[in-house]
Formats: C-alpha cells, sequence, structure tokens
RNA sequence: GAGGGCGUGGCGGAAUGGCAGACGCAGGAGACUUAAAAUCUCUCGGGCACCAGCCCAUGCGGGUUCGAGUCCCGCCGCCCUCACCA
C-alpha cells in the first residue's frame, strides 16, 4: 500500500520524453479509503469514556434524489474539514450520515414511471452513497439511517404519541389546497398561479381537521434562547426571531351597538397564551365542535392593537373575511356573501401580488367607543385584514397607519390625527396626504392629551382594563406547526379514529405502524386512504372496528431528530439517554442558509419537546452553525434559445480579449449567460461524479475550499478546478522529488541554523497561521497559507544541511493539508515515512515550536505623517530611541522631512514608525 | 413597505485602526520542445517618471485619528429575509 513509485501517468503518450513524477489519484483515493475503513479511523463508541472531549459535527442530511450536486460537495468537504481537523486536535469525533428520504418525488416517481416510492428511494441511496465515499470523507458509515426505515419512524412514531401524552399535540381545523380535478391535497409548491400542477384545475380552499405539534407554547423560550446561541450566524437569529414575531400591544373588546344573530365563537373562547397574556397561533376558529348555542350572539368584537395609543383616532373597524362576524354578515346580506367569497377565491399565492388594492364591505353592524359615550363606529369586511393574525379584527386609525389611510381615503372614512409630531402645532397641524406614524405627543384623545406614545400606551391599557375591556398583551407571529400530510410516503401518525372512543393513539406494543406495501398509484389522492385493508382495524381502547389515521407526517418533523438518533442509531428507543447526554449537542451544524427558519426552528421545537417528555436534558440541538453558500455557474445559452450544459460549450478569445462561447458540436455561437446558482432547469450544472472521474476527490475538495470563505457564494470555474488540480500535483512532486535527497524518517532538524532555520520557521509559522485559520473557518487562507509553505519549500536553497529541514516541512504540509486534501496527505506522508504503518487520518495535528515563531528581527513601516516612506530592519526588543534614529536616518524619509522639525513621534511596536512635522 | 447584509485590481479574494491588493485564477513576456501539452522563470491597480522616486486609488461625500478598506454621519448601488402581522 505504501508503494512509493513515481510512475508516469498511464494516459502519456508513447512519444513522451519526460518521466513525469505524478500522483495517480484514480489508484490513491480508493485506496486509502479502504485503508481507513479498514482501520475504522472514524468510529466511535454510542457512549464516550468520561474523559473524552467529544465533538459532534454533522452536515444537514441530504434529499436521496439519486445523484448528488456541488451544493452537497461543498456542504460536506465543510463538514469533512472541521471533523478531521477536530479529530488531530485530539477530540473524539462523532461524524455521521444518513437520509432524510421520506418525500413527494418519490411518490411522483411512483406516478410517472410505475416505480414504488420504496424501491426508487432505497436505489437512490445506494447511488448516492456510493457517490459521497468516493469523495473521501471520514463518515462513520455504521451509524447510517434513512428516515424511511421503520426502524426510525417507528421511534418518531412513539414521540409524537409522548408529545400527545404531554399536551404537545393538537387537533384542529386548518385549510389547505384542494384540486377538484385530481382529488387530491396539494402542497404549497404544486399550486403555481392558483391552479393545480398536474391537473391545472382552480384550487379551492378546503377545511380539514389536522394534526398540530403546539410550537407556539415555546414561543416566548425560542425566541429568548436565540440570545444563548453565539456560534450561530447573527442573520439566521434575526430570521427567526422576526418569523416567531413578538409583538406587545392590546386587545381591545367593542361593543356592538346592538347584538348580531351567529355563534360568538371567536374571539373569546382562546386559550391563554405562554407569556400569561399573550395568546399566540391559530386563532383556530369554529373549533368549539358546535357546542355553542345556535340562537345566541355577537355582543362584541376583540381587535388587537400595538397602537392602543391611537384609539381616540378611530374611524371604523375591520374584520377579515374568514371572521365570524363577516360570516354573521354574509348570512343575512347577499351581497356580503358575495364579497366574502370573493376574497376567498383571492386566497392563495396570487393573493400577495393582486392585493396592492384595499377592498372592503360594509357590514352596516356598529360598535361602541369603550370611552366616547354614545360614539359609534362602522364594522367593515376588509380583504387586507388577516384572520390568521392577532383576533382577525382590527381597529382602524387611518391617521397612524398607512393601511388604515388608504383604506379611509379609498372609502371616504375620517381621517383624524391624534399624534401631534414634534414640533407640529395642534392648531393647525394637518396630514400631508398619509399617515403619520412616527413618535409624537397625543392629543384630540381626552384623558390621553399631552402624553407620549408610550406613556398613552400605558394609560389606556390601564383605562381598559379597568372598564374590563381590555388587556395588555404579547401577541405572536408565529403559528402552530401543521404536519398532516395527505400522503402516502411519510411517517404514519399513530392514531385510530373509533365512533365511540374517538381519537385514540396507537398503544406503544403495536408500533410501528408501517406503511403498506401494495399501494395503487394510478388513482388520484392518498393510496393510503383508498387502499383496501390497511386503514381497517379495531379500536385498540373498545375493540370495535376503526379506521387508522390516514394523514402523514410533513417530512420537517422527520429532521427535526435524527441528529439525536445518530448517538444510538439502533436503540429500541428513539433515543438512548447515556449517548443523548454525552454527544447531544451537536457542536457544529453545517448546512444551507435555506433552511434558516423552518429546519431550524423545529429543530429547537423538537429538542424541547423532546426534553418535556424525557427523552433529552437540553433545549437547543445545535450549538454552532454555519451556513455555507451556494455553488453557481456561468449560465449558456444557443442562437436559438435553448439552455446548454456546460460540457457542450466551448470557448475562444477574440482579438480584444473577450471570452467567446461555441456550441462544440457545430461552433455556432453560444450566449454567455449570468452566473447564477447551479439548476437543473438552466442547465448550468456540473457532474461532482465527472469532476471526481477526471481530477480526483482532492482536486474538487481543494477548489471548493480555496475558492471563497465558505458563508459566501461560490462560482464553480473550469479554470478554478484545473487550478486546483496543477497544486494537488505540484505538492506530489514537490515531495517525490525531493525525496532522494532527504536524511531518513525521523531526523531532528532541531540544529538547523541559518538558511535551514528560516525553512523551520516558515513550517512552523505555517502550522500556528494554518491553524488560526481553520479554528475560525476561513479555510480560504488556510489553503492560501499552504500554497505559501509550498512556494517556500520549492524556494529553499540548496545547501546540504537543509536536508531534516525540509523533511519537517514536506511531512508538516501533508499534515496541515491532510483536513482538506486527505488522499494526497496519505500519499505524500506514505512517501516520507515508507516503513510507518500510521495513517494521517491518525496523526495529530501539528503544534508549532513558539521559539521558531519568534523573530529576531522586524521590518518596521516608516511613515512620515501617515504615508510610508521607507521600511527599517530592527532587532525584536530594540529600544524606542534607537528605532527612530534608524527610521530618521533612512534616506526616504529624510527627504520627505525635508529638514522640518518632527513634532510628534509615534511607535507602534513590530508595526510602524510615524513622525508627525 | 419593514428588517438585515455587502460594495477592495480583469476575476475570486487577503488585510487585531498601522507597509492595501497576501494567495489563487485569467492575461502578457520568456525558457524547454520540431511543435504542442506539462513544467519552470519574469511581469501583472492607474498615472507620471521609467534609475532611484512621486502622485492617485478599497462605491460617493463628510468626520474622528499621528494614521481609516477597517470606526462615526449622510448619500448611491447591489443582495437577502419577511412581506397588508394591525
Amino acid at each position: 500500500m505504501n508503494d512509493a513509485t513515481t510512475a508516469a501517468r498511464p494516459d502519456q503518450r508513447p512519444g513522451d520524453r519526460t518521466q513525469e513524477i505524478r500522483h495517480d489519484f484514480k489508484a490513491a483515493e480508493p485506496r486509502w479509503q479502504q485503508a481507513w475503513e479498514d482501520r475504522r479511523c472514524f468510529a466511535v463508541p454510542d457512549v464516550p469514556p468520561a474523559d473524552a472531549k467529544k465533538y459532534y459535527v454533522l452536515e444537514m442530511f441530504p434529499y436521496p434524489s439519486g445523484k448528488i450536486h456541488m451544493g452537497h460537495v461543498r456542504n460536506y468537504t465543510l463538514g469533512d474539514v472541521v471533523a478531521r481537523y477536530k479529530r488531530a486536535r485530539g477530540h473524539l469525533v462523532m461524524h455521521p450520515m444518513g437520509w432524510d428520504a421520506f418525500g413527494l418525488p418519490a411518490e411522483n416517481a411512483a406516478r410517472e414511471r410505475g416505480i414504488h416510492p420504496g424501491k426508487w428511494t432505497y436505489d437512490n441511496i445506494a447511488n448516492m452513497r456510493a457517490e459521497l465515499k468516493r469523495m473521501g470523507l471520514s463518515i462513520e458509515w455504521d451509524r447510517e439511517f434513512a428516515t424511511c426505515d421503520a426502524d426510525y419512524y417507528g421511534r418518531q412514531q412513539k414521540l409524537f404519541l409522548d408529545f400527545y401524552k404531554a399536551g404537545l399535540v393538537e387537533r384542529k381545523e386548518s385549510w389547505v389546497n384542494w384540486d377538484p380535478v385530481d382529488g387530491t391535497v396539494l402542497a404549497n409548491e404544486q399550486v403555481i398561479d392558483g391552479r393545480g400542477w398536474r391537473s391545472g384545475a382552480l384550487v379551492e380552499k378546503k377545511k380539514l381537521s389536522q394534526w398540530f405539534f403546539s410550537i407556539t407554547r415555546y414561543a416566548p423560550d425560542l425566541l429568548a434562547a436565540l440570545g444563548t446561541l453565539d456560534r450561530w450566524p447573527e442573520r439566521v437569529k434575526l430570521m427567526q426571531a422576526n418569523w416567531i414575531g413578538r409583538s406587545e400591544g392590546a386587545r381591545v373588546r367593542f361593543r356592538l351597538a346592538e347584538p348580531v344573530e351567529g355563534r360568538p365563537d371567536h374571539p373569546r373562547a382562546r386559550p391563554e397564551g405562554p407569556d400569561q397574556a399573550g395568546a399566540p397561533g391559530i386563532p383556530s376558529p369554529s373549533h368549539s365542535d358546535g357546542n355553542g348555542d345556535p340562537t345566541e350572539a355577537h355582543t362584541e368584537v376583540e381587535v388587537f392593537t400595538t397602537r392602543p395609543d391611537t384609539l381616540f383616532g378611530m374611524s371604523f373597524l375591520a374584520v377579515a373575511a374568514e371572521h365570524p362576524l363577516a360570516a354573521a354578515a354574509a348570512a343575512r346580506n347577499p351581497a356580503a356573501a358575495e364579497f366574502v367569497a370573493e376574497c376567498r377565491r383571492m386566497g392563495t399565492s396570487e393573493a400577495a401580488i393582486e392585493q396592492a388594492e384595499k377592498r372592503g364591505f360594509d357590514t352596516g353592524f356598529r360598535v361602541a367607543h369603550p370611552f366616547l359615550e354614545g360614539v359609534t363606529f362602522p364594522v367593515w369586511i376588509a380583504n387586507f385584514v388577516l384572520m390568521e393574525y392577532g383576533t382577525g379584527a382590527i381597529f382602524g386609525c387611518p391617521g397612524h397607519d398607512e393601511r388604515d389611510f388608504e383604506f379611509a381615503s379609498k372609502y371616504g372614512l375620517e381621517i383624524r390625527p391624534v399624534v401631534l409630531p414634534p414640533g407640529a402645532d395642534p392648531a393647525s397641524f394637518a396630514l400631508d396626504g398619509k399617515a403619520y406614524t412616527d413618535d409624537g405627543t397625543i392629543f384630540n384623545s381626552g384623558f390621553l392629551d399631552g402624553l407620549d406614545v408610550p406613556a398613552a400606551k400605558r394609560r389606556v391599557i390601564d383605562a381598559l382594563e379597568a372598564k374590563g375591556q381590555g388587556t395588555g398583551v404579547v401577541n405572536w407571529r408565529l403559528r402552530d406547526w401543521g404536519v398532516s400530510r395527505q400522503r402516502y410516503w411519510g411517517c404514519p401518525i399513530p392514531f385510530i379514529h373509533c365512533e365511540a372512543c374517538g381519537v385514540v393513539p396507537v398503544p406503544d406494543d403495536q408500533l410501528p405502524v408501517k406503511l403498506p406495501d401494495d399501494v395503487d398509484f394510478s388513482r388520484p389522492g392518498n393510496p393510503l386512504d383508498h387502499h383496501p385493508s390497511w386503514k381497517h382495524v379495531a379500536c385498540p381502547s373498545c375493540g370495535k372496528p376503526a379506521r387508522r389515521e390516514t394523514d402523514t407526517c410533513d417530512t420537517f418533523v422527520d429532521s427535526s431528530w435524527y441528529f439525536a438518533r445518530f448517538c444510538s442509531p439502533r436503540a429500541a428507543d428513539p433515543v438512548t439517554k447515556a449517548a443523548v447526554d454525552a454527544w447531544l449537542p451537536v457542536d457544529q451544524y453545517i448546512g444551507g442558509i435555506e433552511h434558516a427558519i423552518l429546519h431550524l426552528l423545529y429543530s429547537r421545537f423538537f429538542t424541547r419537546g423532546m426534553r418535556d417528555t424525557g427523552h433529552l436534558q437540553l433545549a437547543e440541538p445545535f450549538e454552532g452553525l454555519f451556513t455555507q453558500g451556494m455553488v453557481q455557474h456561468e449560465s449558456y445559452k444557443s442562437a436559438d434559445g435553448r439552455w446548454l450544459y456546460p460540457e457542450e460549450v466551448e470557448f475562444t478569445q477574440a482579438n480584444d480579449g473577450t471570452r467567446l462561447a461555441h456550441l462544440k458540436a457545430d461552433q455556432s455561437p453560444v450566449t454567455i449567460g449570468r452566473v447564477e446558482a447551479m439548476s437543473k432547469s438552466k442547465r448550468n450544472t456540473v457532474d461532482p461524479g465527472a469532476i471526481i472521474d477526471r481530477y480526483g476527490a482532492d482536486t474538487a475538495r481543494w477548489f471548493i475550499l480555496s475558492d471563497n470563505p465558505p458563508e459566501r457564494d461560490m462560482e464553480w470555474t473550469e479554470a478554478g478546478v484545473a487550478g486546483a488540480y496543477r497544486f494537488t500535483q505540484r505538492l506530489y512532486r514537490l515531495a517525490a522529488s525531493a525525496l532522494p535527497g532527504l536524511p531518513p524518517a525521523g531526523t531532528t532538524a532541531e540544529a538547523a541554523a541559518g538558511e535551514a532555520r528560516k525553512l523551520r520557521q516558515v513550517t512552523h509559522r505555517t502550522i500556528a497561521a494554518v491553524t488560526e485559520a481553520l479554528d475560525s473557518f476561513a479555510f480560504n487562507v488556510a489553503v492560501a497559507r499552504i500554497h505559501e509553505f509550498a512556494n517556500a519549500i520549492a524556494e529553499a536553497a540548496e545547501v546540504p544541511e537543509m536536508g531534516a529541514a525540509k523533511r519537517e516541512a514536506l511531512e508538516t504540509i501533508a499534515r496541515l493539508s491532510s483536513p482538506m486534501m486527505p488522499h494526497l496527505a496519505e500519499e505524500v506522508w506514505s512517501l516520507l515515512r515508507p516503513d510507518e504503518a500510521t495513517l494521517v487520518a491518525q496523526l495529530p495535528w501539528p503544534e508549532p515550536d513558539p521559539a521558531l515563531l519568534r523573530a529576531e528581527t522586524v521590518t518596521l513601516a516608516v511613515q512620515v505623517l501617515g504615508k510610508l516612506r521607507g521600511t527599517i530592519e530592527v532587532a525584536v526588543g530594540a529600544d524606542e530611541a534607537t528605532i527612530f534614529a534608524l527610521a530618521e536616518a533612512e534616506d526616504n524619509v529624510q527627504r520627505a522631512i525635508a529638514g522640518k522639525p518632527i513634532r510628534k513621534r509615534i511607535h507602534v511596536p513590530g508595526r510602524v514608525v510615524n513622525f508627525v512635522v
């Protein structure tokens, strides 16, 4: 295995006269991958020894689409560098891999090509596993699982039931996208311009009873704990904070001037929220299941506002089209019903585009102002009021809210300013065509007059509370997590519906609820639902015929706890305490920014849920988070407007230096388009397999790391890979060609002096610099330092006493580059230490010698008035007087001073001398 | 609309407030070669001088400082997230 021949490349033509030294990556890479596996270099126990420094590195696991893409290559390369580096630094590193294997594409394959989703998925996994293995990742494959394994989703069902028992699961009604032609529920991404992606039918909104996780219960903690995640990117924390969306305000109840017939099932019967005052989450309209007395009447409407201080500027009240009061209006007035129906039709995605215009309908109902005796305001149905937020009703204050201003202007409602901008005159103040939303002094507002905005908010809330007409509350934007999917290829939700007993959890001893294999995809809809036998079971509680829940879980559930399962992937319970207590949290999690909100928030929720059901002892799953940028590529278009794959295009250079592209097939001109994210539709993709065939895994890894900082988008270029390939060969050649002149392995370089000592200084400074760069995720800088190091080794003087220092340098460069180019590092190491059985993957990280980091002399920049005029070389520790004298004596400095008196001398040790004249 | 981020050579980028452009890619010149590939050497922000050297330059305009790519204020441009969230 440690054969260090310098074989000529097999593809060299016979006429070649140079017997080149070449690194044969095609032979070497599989050989070293086998060596790592044979020695189980990356295996760790489920329960690490007490004295071990554990480190858990995890990259977001892939969806098994069938082939890896460059985004995967980048993601897993970054993770592997961290894993290998931390391992060398003496940590016990867990670095697992698995598959996010449930989801719609498998069902689409089944419908389109008649392949069973399970077979399609497992075949894809086999392909992708093989491709990932070719990258040389330091993954412990023994821990691998797929979320579609019954072994995994069965444990997930156990967690689901535990969450249910802990009150973290609820059933409530919710709207779904319904395709009336296909008779199926559509995911949001299957609705294109309001139509079903397959049938083209207009999508309708339909209400179904569905399963929800009570994520809103943790809203305050999910928000507050963001402050403890100091190894998370700020922008991810910010996005989550915005998503959770805490806002302080008040709920205000408005009495209707006359009672309105209808069931007042909303919004009074809301559960109290986590903040004792707040009530986050889905308003769950009409969930009280018809227990209300149908003869009851609405007597009031509750609104949420963040601006209770503007209550005296009110001119109308508006409710959402889905609000019970809107329903009441629709019941008695066909025009209102028509307006409500229209709003519902606009419900989905095009709403966002279409809804520049605010529209409303006056119900004719009126509400009384809480503080103005005898004053009432009209109740409108408005298309810009959201049922899902707050109470689904607002009071309109056009003077100080832009939306209300627009609405009031359109419908001729009163606009009454109540906040006076600083310095404005209350007698003459008028709005200049738009709402005033900044701070100021309250006026026209009775007992609030003269207060500033925050004080007025407090005062009005006190007054509302005293009258029993409102309270100060905290409101949350976050809604409960609906997990029901009307799909086959997902984790079955473990419940049984019994006519007598209601919703009954599947008993633990009947888990897992396995998906049936014999499913029919020729019919639209959920195959679980129309399976002949699967859903018919006996009720676990009364034994009578009952039916299974046919909904399956949102796949975000699968990925919300996989990191915990990796700690003991074959355990009978979802997790084993000793393993998760030892290994969690994940020390470094790496993945795409596209998961900044949902996946990461759901995982944080799940961890809390698992903590509160006794499975875990921590709240935060990911201690460190790193979000990598996308991989981009130029796009190409043929003359007839077709997108072209990069391999169909070749390039020439015009006389003026511009790049020109042609179609390889017929030399027709090709337009070079923008650099953008690789995508199948634009065909600007590069196949990782082809790159590894041509250049090897080390080259691909090296290029990815060297191009730019990992958090930014990178551009994949042919020239860039070729450059990386050249460096791999250069490094190999550097070692192989020096080998004959080196002293035997183990020769110490301690005594080196002169030129040899200089090389040793470079070696040890590079160790320090690369270490620092890797610690801070500055992989492109680490690569640059290794380039410089290689240059220094190549330029080292050819003196007889250089040998030991050069051996040390070459051994060090192999070890420093090993996290990034693991195969080449092993190859070079085995070249230098042919008799040794040790792999670089098993070696500790090199330690710099402090004595060699210290410099004897230092170069100081000499400035005059802040402008550089020269440099001086001084001994480290020279006294200031000497330094100033030397600096002043420098020719060019003299010229710049030009005889003027020096007013001030500044010396920053090791950096700069500056004279002020 | 709200919130956030980023602007440095032809390109990717480097730079604890202290020699701007490390390192690489692309380009140019040369060596080797019958030729090419590979490899090696030199060069490579702009301008003036072309031997030292000088001036300009980190999106634009101000400011703080002995000294600003870096800190502060105001513009301009691009990107991202949420988007009628009351």
